[in-house]
DNA sequence: TGTACATCAGTGAACGCGCGTTCACTGATGTAC
DNA sequence: TGTACATCAGTGAACGCGCGTTCACTGATGTAC
């Protein structure tokens, strides 16, 4: 048997130039890293699969670290319009502390269904260097215009206003909540707690969030 | 200018057969971890630094995967000790609870220390995979014979013991204190929180801690 | 006590691979006149 | 409206690198007789 060529097919572009290039890129390494985590934003199969030289990649990114920066944005991006998404489902609820907790919670639901749903692109949003001064950069916000880390901020003030939540408690509590959702996250995703199904680590999920509402 | 001639010099053994060369490598794989995490066990660069064939591993490890998963093991276990360093520190302290309450923080409080003290071994020791059913494993224990996670689970026991934690609470408790401080140490040693100083991440473990001891 | 020999730890050379990056270039575009 | 030209997006070929792994081998060891 002969094995198939290894030929490269697929210039398929009848345009010289590409036209959108630098998008076409990063779409293309943010489904690398949908699917192999944050090592399999390569830069030369990326400009493989947009059908471009590998160094045409040079003229919109200045090396594959950038390129490799701009997906894990664009991961922290849908990671805000996943937690968006669980906020969105909530009923009205006219009672303040109840809404406000009902938030938090959506916060904490929306990233850990972000985690299992898109494992190599969660992976991939905090694989690379990144601090607090960052956290807040439009190119991680969600459609709301704010970040996974501004959401987490605005459901825990919002339990402030609502009395729910102590005024002194309040500095410093989103590190908290985020550790507690991160590490079950983590664990459920790469960690020994892989083997658990849907619905124990949704179980589990839970007994978290009660425990972050009443720990605070 | 000449450059440094890329000879290689190292041989400096003046017997044919090592002795030891399993745990030299070992030894050797779980030294480059400690300095740049998983991807740093490289195989070709641990029989270098032991002075050996590339190949001559081999004969010790099926593939640069077991080499991995053994130093995987032995971070585990490191991890082990210096939780039980920490409980080590630990006052006489008669009161059941009181006693059993501070153990389960020590456990916390050196699961922290270690991931600050070696990120590279705690990145390791975390990114092989795994899953709980070898959680257990006496490759991963500590001096006391019990691993990370079986000296969480026996705090966790004397918790219910000395009434302190209701005994139907106590199923999965040790998926709630782990997330919580897994992802402490997550987002600290490689996360957003990295920037923090140590006397800001020991202040928020310490309130993880009491957020953990109220809310599990 | 001496020797033949099986065992197997470590050698030396080579393999194919895919990566990131650089170089000098070519071809299409759009703007100035 | 037509044309020269600057701009710069993408090409094509090549680089050096280090990796994991395989092959046929050699040398030291220890055991059986």
């Amino acid at each position: 048997m002969k094995m198939m060529s290894p030929e490269i097919v697929l210039p398929k572009r009848s345009t010289y130039r590409h036209g959108d290039l630098y998008r076409a890129l990063l779409e293309a390494g943010t489904q690398l890293a949908r699917v192999g985590g944050p090592d399999a934003v390569v830069l030369r199969e990326v400009t493989r699969q947009v059908g471009v030289t590998p160094n045409a990649a040079y003229r919109h990114f200045s090396d594959r670290q950038a390129l490799l920066q701009a997906v894990c944005e664009a991961a922290q991006s849908a990671l805000a319009v996943a937690i968006e998404a669980e906020m969105a489902k909530l009923p009205k609820e006219s009672e303040p502390a109840n809404s406000a907790r009902a938030q938090l919670r959506a916060v904490g639901t929306g990233y850990m269904r972000f985690a299992q749903a898109e494992p190599g692109l969660f992976r991939t949003a905090f694989s690379v260097p990144n601090d607090l001064n960052t956290a807040t950069s439009p190119a991680k916000a969600g459609k709301s215009g704010l970040t996974p880390f501004q959401l987490l901020g605005a459901a825990l003030d919002k339990l402030v206003e609502a009395n729910a939540l102590p005024g002194e408690r309040r500095p410093g509590a989103e590190f908290l909540a985020w550790s507690a959702v991160h590490g079950l996250a983590m664990l459920v995703i790469e960690g020994p707690l892989r083997a658990l199904d849907a619905v124990q680590t949704q179980a589990i999920g839970q007994r978290l969030l009660d425990m972050v509402e009443w720990g605070i």
